[in-house]
RNA sequence: GCCCAAGUGGCGAAAUGGUAGACGCAGGGGACUCAAAAUCCCCCGCCGCGAGGCGUGUCGGUUCGAGUCCGACCUUGGGCACCA
């Protein structure tokens, strides 16, 4: 062997893998097969640290599966279409799709350096009209059977601009661009009818057993189930055809404590009195000026204004109530209507007593007397209270109990029915923008709505377009819009929004079964290949992408794209942390920071000027501050195994990681050490002891079998320490070099899902038959895994104060006298009995005295 | 504001309710070297000379025993439906 040069090494070996073809995934009936895919990258130019940390996970499974005999498939591809592209050709002049797939060129070529088993046969952009015409042809289908429609929503409006704006272009209720105020305007726009399926959705849940508990429970909350009451309230003073006032509320039982009812912005009612009341549009305007986001709505001061109009109780109509319109009370959930309870209710509270309204009680905690209240109770539903203004069940019962009887009550009297809502909204798809999936129907002025036929697919977005100026380039299109009706032949014009990208991301994974067919996808491979067995990418897709998938590979099954068992995508989800790194700065005269990229800094200071740093706590990487690591520079000073094994080794991948120099130095250091053992059994062979023979056996086996385990559980921080000790334990070893020989050529498949070009090299020079990469994983053997003796610490009172080493199966009783004749727990007794002696068999003693 | 996580030596971390700190980094000491780098060996939670005491964000609780379970709080991160 030659000195340890990944330069050269890992180019041979990713050539000799390509040869062989051995990340060509083949649908083999023979064989179990495995799908393994990370989340797909948007392409934005340059790869970075955590998309290396993304795509190594998902290759140590990928690598370790293909040599426990799995037949597998490891693809990639491109999220293409969203804003980055139309807002880099605003700035840059330029075309989105020439970013776009230049962007894709260059990420491509970063990527491969780092030896990924990956099928590229089978790669694709979403951007390219092969996908989006399959997405254009599930569209139509999902539109037959029910799936698409269309109705108004509120959209974030730049008045300057003349331009839909994202939530994330609304800065501090002000577009990004003109810093005009933001303003809500209603558009007519497609949507999926996600929330036929929110009852399954949450159902479903409890059978994803290999997803985070942390995922499943947010999608629960998501989708918000709740159990209520809808009733109506009869109105007093309202304009003609609004008699009655639909509330929904989920704590009918505290209906005694209303104090008022409060409407949306967007209510019906809210809409007809501003119409006729300059008061209250100039309110309502008011509360439109504030984005759409609910984390907008949330944090706004909470603001109503008392429409004069009352309502009546309906357990008691001598009781008027006022109907508020109120800024946090959101039109898309329930009725958009609700009746307000300050006592129990949080945000109840702070609007009655800034409104000086009433704030009666309705039940207290178990036992506490009837004073007035200076905050809202707001107990667990399953607390159990004390209801003072209760009217259904007992007076002493549980939140829980209380709604229900009290729903049972009002069915009995004729006011309103119990009613289950969900919080998740229909999914809307319309975005006003170019550089998305164009939908594909046609607004024809005889037929109205048409889909596209399907023998036009394609529906391709023009490439003569400009951003000059600000709006949809579809729109302005001279001719792209002119189009005849599918289904009477005269001049129509086409849909002019695109698609949500979350769509293009909803069904990648299936499309990655057969890239290139003619159809969606095809049956023979859905059905090999899926569901993805590890899908693997960052928790900050928990909720919006997995849900879609969800929800879409359910329209899928529907309109016949994908078999059933497909409904639920990905067996199992791994959730990987950020790679963070310290952010070093300088000032300026004025005191505004200056950042500095890690390179330019060496012992504290910025190389070129001399001058100190500030250092700042590791944060995601990002390169407005500067603190990023650039994985090429990285892999052309260390080679990819070094940084594969540094991002690995340090942090559990579901936590987040610090990107150090230090450690990639060492990670370095390492990978040398082993060549170095590895060269040193090589070229001087040595008769070792069969004891030494031995212990290298045990501790071979040992480390096989923990390091499977640490692989199985997505622990790659602890397969590699135990890789570290079986390396400790090689080089003190005096065992012949036969053995050596044999436990460096299993290390060598042990290291090499995570390094795989050393692997291979290591591999090769102990004699390895073929490459590592195809070599059957090494199995433990468990004569060789089982201990004889164990040692067991004595604690006194809970505190560790000596140990015995006993054998393994000594009974219990033994192992009490040989504990009670210990010196310490001997003096420390002083001849008395033991209150209590707790013997754990194998693994702990506890005196109590 | 609401939902979900995380918090352990100087640092990254480990620990089926059972010896807190495996493994690694940094640091200290030594070997080798003319010297340095590289490599190898040893030490390394805090306080204390020591015996010992204290230690897993904070405060309480359950338990023979809590980093781990329960409750409240603090801080940081993710999401909040048009960023992807």
């Amino acid at each position: 062997m030659a000195r340890y040069e990944p330069g050269q090494s890992e180019a041979k070996w990713q050539q000799a893998w390509a040869d062989a073809g051995v990340f060509q995934a083949r649908r083999d009936t023979a064989k179990p097969k495995y799908y393994v895919l990370e989340m797909f990258p948007y392409p934005s130019g340059r790869i970075h640290m955590g998309h290396v940390r993304n795509y190594t996970m998902g290759d140590v499974v990928a690598r370790y599966k293909i040599a426990q005999g799995f037949s597998v498939l490891h693809p990639m591809g491109w999220d293409a279409f969203g804003m980055p592209a139309e807002n880099a050709a605003m700035e840059r002049g330029g075309h989105p799709k020439t970013w776009t797939y230049g962007n894709i060129a260059d990420m491509k070529a970063q990527m491969q350096p780092l030896g990924l088993s990956i099928d590229w046969s089978r790669e694709f952009a979403t951007c390219d009209p092969e996908y989006y015409g399959q997405q254009q042809a599930m569209f139509l289908d999902m539109l037959a059977a029910g799936l698409v429609y269309r109705k108004n929503a509120v959209v974030n409006w730049d008045p300057v601009d003349m331009t839909v704006l994202a939530n994330e272009q609304v800065i501090d209720g002000r577009g990004w661009r003109s810093n005009a105020l933001v303003e809500r305007r209603e558009l007519t726009q497609w949507f999926f009818k996600i929330s036929d399926y929110s009852a399954e959705l949450l159902a479903a849940l409890d059978g994803l057993k290999d997803w985070p508990e942390k995922v499943r429970t947010m999608q629960a909350n998501w989708i918000g189930q709740s159990r209520g009451l809808q009733f109506a309230f009869e109105t007093l003073g309202a304009p003609e055809g609004f008699g009655q006032l639909e509330v929904y509320t989920t704590r009918p039982d505290t209906l005694m404590g209303a104090s008022f009812a409060a409407i949306s912005p967007d209510h019906p009612l809210a809409r007809a009195l501003e119409a006729g009341d300059p008061g209250v549009a100039a309110f309502v305007a008011e509360c439109r000026r504030v984005g759409t986001s609910e984390e907008a709505l949330e944090k706004a001061e909470k603001r109503g204004l008392d429409t004069g109009i009352r309502v009546r109780h309906p357990l008691d109509p001598a009781w008027e109530l006022p109907v508020f319109i109120a800024n946090f009370i959101l039109m898309d959930y329930g009725t958009g209507a609700i009746f307000g309870c300050p006592a129990h209710d949080a945000r109840d509270f702070e609007f009655a007593t800034k409104y000086g309204l009433p704030i009666n009680a309705v039940f207290l905690p178990e036992g506490a007397a009837d004073t007035p209240l200076s905050d809202a109770y707001v107990p667990l539903k399953s607390e159990r209270v004390r209801y003072v203004r209760g009217f259904a069940g007992e007076a002493v019962q549980t939140g829980e109990a209380g709604v229900a009887s009290a729903i049972a009550q009002c069915e009995s009297r004729g006011i309103g029915r119990g009613v289950t809502n969900y919080r998740l909204r229909d999914w809307g798809i319309s975005r006003q923008r170019y550089w998305g999936c164009p939908i594909p129907v046609v607004h024809c002025p005889a037929c109205g709505v048409v889909p596209e036929s399907k023998a036009n697919l394609p529906v391709r977005l023009p490439d003569d377009v400009t951003f000059d100026q600000p709006g949809n380039p579809l729109d302005r299109h001279p001719t792209w819009r002119d189009c005849t009706c599918p289904k009477c032949g005269a001049a129509a014009r086409r849909e002019t929004d695109t698609m949500d990208t979350f769509v293009d991301s909803s069904w990648y994974y299936a499309r990655f079964t057969s890239p290139h067919a003619a159809t969606p996808t095809d049956a023979a491979e859905a059905d090999y290949w899926m569901n993805v067995d590890q899908y693997i990418g960052g928790i900050e897709h928990a909720i919006l992408h997995l849900l879609y998938s969800r929800f879409f590979a359910r329209a899928m099954h529907k309109t016949g794209h994908l078999p059933a068992k497909a409904i639920e995508p990905f067996n199992a989800l791994f959730t990987q942390g950020m790679v963070t790194h310290e952010i070093y700065l300088t000032r300026d005269a004025a005191g505004r920071p200056i950042y500095h990229l890690p390179e330019e800094i060496e012992g504290g200071k910025v190389s070129a000027t001399g001058k100190a740093v500030e250092v700042i706590p590791s944060a995601k990487m990002s390169k407005s501050k500067k603190n990023v690591v650039d994985p090429v520079n990285i892999i052309r000073a260390f080679g990819a195994d070094t940084a594969r094994w540094f991002i690995l080794s340090d942090s559990p991948p579901e936590r987040d990681v610090e990107w150090t120099a230090a450690g990639a130095e060492a990670a370095y250091k390492f990978l040398n050490r082993v060549w170095l053992i590895a060269e040193r059994v090589a070229e001087a062979p040595a008769a070792g002891d069969s004891a030494g023979d031995a212990a290298l056996a045990r501790a071979l086996h040992r480390a096989i079998a923990d390091v499977t385990h640490a692989i199985e559980n997505f622990a790659f921080n602890k397969a590699i320490a135990k890789i570290y000790e079986l390396t400790n334990t090689l080089s003190r070893a005096t065992a012949s070099s036969a053995a050596m020989t044999s436990a460096l050529r299993t290390m060598a498949q042990l290291m090499s899902p995570m390094v795989p070009h050393l692997a291979e090299e290591i591999w090769a020079a102990m004699g390895g038959a073929g490459l590592v990469v195809t070599a059957p994983w090494p199995k433990a053997d468990p004569a060789l895994l089982v201990q004889d003796t164990a040692t067991l610490p004595i604690q006194i009172n809970g505190k560790r104060r000596a140990e015995i080493t006993v054998p393994k199966d000594m009974p219990t009783a033994e192992v009490e006298k040989l504990v009670l004749a210990d010196e310490t727990v001997a003096r420390v007794l002083a001849g008395q009995a033991p209150k209590k002696l707790i013997v754990v068999p194998g693994r702990i003693v506890n005196v109590v005295h």
